[in-house]
DNA sequence: TTGAAAGCGCTAACAC
DNA sequence: GTGTTAGCGCTTTCAA
């Protein structure tokens, strides 16, 4: 079996106390009795249960993150940053998917709940924006903290990316190759993203002392299947756009295949930009020009966000709005 | 504060035993009992902890999933997986993602084993053909599961898919539609399935009496930047092929960048399939013709096994090799 | 600065 | 069938 708290205190002829301080980096331990019992830890391989710890302690240094994400390099990157983070600060991480749009949603999350016994939970969006979710959660007194969340207003902690401010540097990127009718594909309605990179299109365009044309204006929802209907309206109607923002890599990835199938070439004829950083956007060709978020470094500023609050300490002036990256690779181009 | 067994026993007017037998569904309580004691259950809104009954039980209900790959869409799918049979078998999945590469891998692994005290873990390829990791677990007497080993001599129970039959399969899809020149860009060595699919490859030419040749056969590493190297190659040299087998669909992917760089028209002059049936192939124009491996399924099982082999009961005819489907999309035709 | 004792919430062992 | 008791391995409380 393997050696207990109290194998180690009898070896190191001290009480189980003393012991229990000493792998704690509890203070008040006199260095010569430190040494004594770290040297019987060693000797024996004593490895403290978490499980026994955490029964006792009332806490289980185990943080959950809950998500609803088609998008599985966004969910992996997420995933690595949080897991990262609450090991560096002593926590595990458990990841829990879901399907917000299932119909016992609540239910399951509960039963979820209370089968983990997590100390704290980081939700990303659009759970985040549950009210249902956020009042079981606070009912339950777990702590959480949201990632990209819609509503802002409520007071747990948050971290996000800026949105607005990408779109408008992307858009502004199109119009400084010299491109005035800028068509965008925006992502689903469900999603906090989707007004947001709306928000900065539109004051790149009125910053330039250019109109917003509805016409240019198309409403996806953030799949490859929506970004070719719209990319084909687009490319069809009268007023044709001679650069397309797709508030994401797959839509963007929509375009290009309209594109290549109408025979319009990218990036000459047509200048293509997508949103996230997708896999996707290398593996094509023309690899697309995006945005990059901070995405895990977003979820580990969340997680350490998250331990602040369960710890009770403060997390006010901990940043909260990361901005995003331009990368620039082969669909845009100078305006013909 | 939460109820517990205790004020359960006490509302119901029964010993705290009698509530432990109930909730954990074992025999031997009168029906009239059972009732009384749902009752209080429900009244208090009683969860069991599952710290106490892990710390008490010796047994956590924790399953490890422990991977190294780069593969968002298939490490995401594994998960998913995973986790559904876990769950319903009343398991908790954690994940742990790791990199085979670094060079403190095996010490990292023991910490994290030590930190989460699973109950059992599962492993994947390249981690589960690691000897020194396997010996770790062995000595600390953790139950694993593999997926997809290289090495099927060892007498742990792992799930597989049969990448031998399935390399068959698309290459003779390949000759079907009059292909005779077909080549092959080969996976990273270090993965065992590499191999498998080589010997699918070489056994369908076999089959129909062609002959492999040695410039048709390009060793990849599973990178799209190696994709296109390997393309590049294929395209230039005096032998070129009508076809191309990529082992992956990042590497089918770049296949397309290079041919439609040298304005090779896909699929008319050049077919090309990939394997996995990754995002990209949907993405990509002309969409990838691929093999898709049924990984939840396969997670699902390697779940089902670990879980028998935790409890010692017999997991041997369990199936263990599962088989792909082919995705026919737009990237193959018959030869011109 | 150190230690003894109590107990976190549950289940195993055994008695009735 | 049902209940009593002990104790999983640790931390907390409080006394020394």
């Amino acid at each position: 079996m393997r050696a207990t708290i109290k194998d180690v205190a009898k070896l190191a002829g001290v009480s189980v106390k003393t012991v229990s301080r000493v792998i704690n980096n509890e203070p008040n331990v006199r260095p010569a009795m430190q040494e004594l019992v770290k040297k019987a830890v060693d000797e024996l391989g004593f490895k403290k249960n978490p499980l026994a710890s955490a029964l006792r302690g009332q806490r289980s240094f185990i943080i959950t993150l809950l998500y609803s994400n088609p998008n599985p390099g966004y969910v992996l990157e997420l995933q690595n940053g949080a897991i990262e983070q609450a090991n560096a600060q002593g926590y595990n991480l458990q990841i829990q998917p879901c399907d917000h749009n299932q119909p016992n949603l609540i239910e399951n999350i509960e039963t979820m709940i209370n089968h983990a016994r997590q100390d704290g939970m980081l939700l990303t969006h659009p759970l985040c924006d549950n009210q249902e979710l956020i009042k079981l959660l606070e009912d339950n007194k777990i702590p959480f903290a949201r990632i990209s969340p819609f509503n802002r207003e409520h007071d747990s902690p948050f971290v996000c990316s800026d949105d607005e401010q990408a779109a408008f540097d992307i858009t502004n990127f199109l119009i400084s190759l010299g491109h005035t009718d800028i068509a965008i594909i925006k992502g689903h309605q469900d999603f906090g993203a989707t007004p947001k990179r709306f928000e900065g299109y539109q004051r790149a365009l009125k910053e330039m002392g250019m109109q917003v044309s509805d016409d240019l204006v198309k409403q996806g929802e953030f799949t490859f299947e929506s970004g070719e209907v719209c990319a084909r309206q687009l490319l069809t109607q009268e007023h044709k756009p001679t650069a397309i923002f797709a508030c994401n890599d797959y839509m963007a990835a929509a375009v290009l295949k309209v594109a290549a199938q109408m025979k319009i070439n990218v990036p000459s004829d047509l200048s293509v930009v997508g949103y996230d950083d997708a896999p996707v956007s290398q593996q094509i060709w023309p690899s697309i020009t995006t945005v990059k978020q901070p995405i895990a470094e977003i979820a580990k500023h969340a997680v350490q966000k998250l331990i602040l609050h369960m710890q009770k300490q403060d997390y006010s002036d901990v940043q909260t709005q990361f901005p995003c990256k331009l990368v620039l690779r082969n669909s845009t181009s100078l305006k013909a």
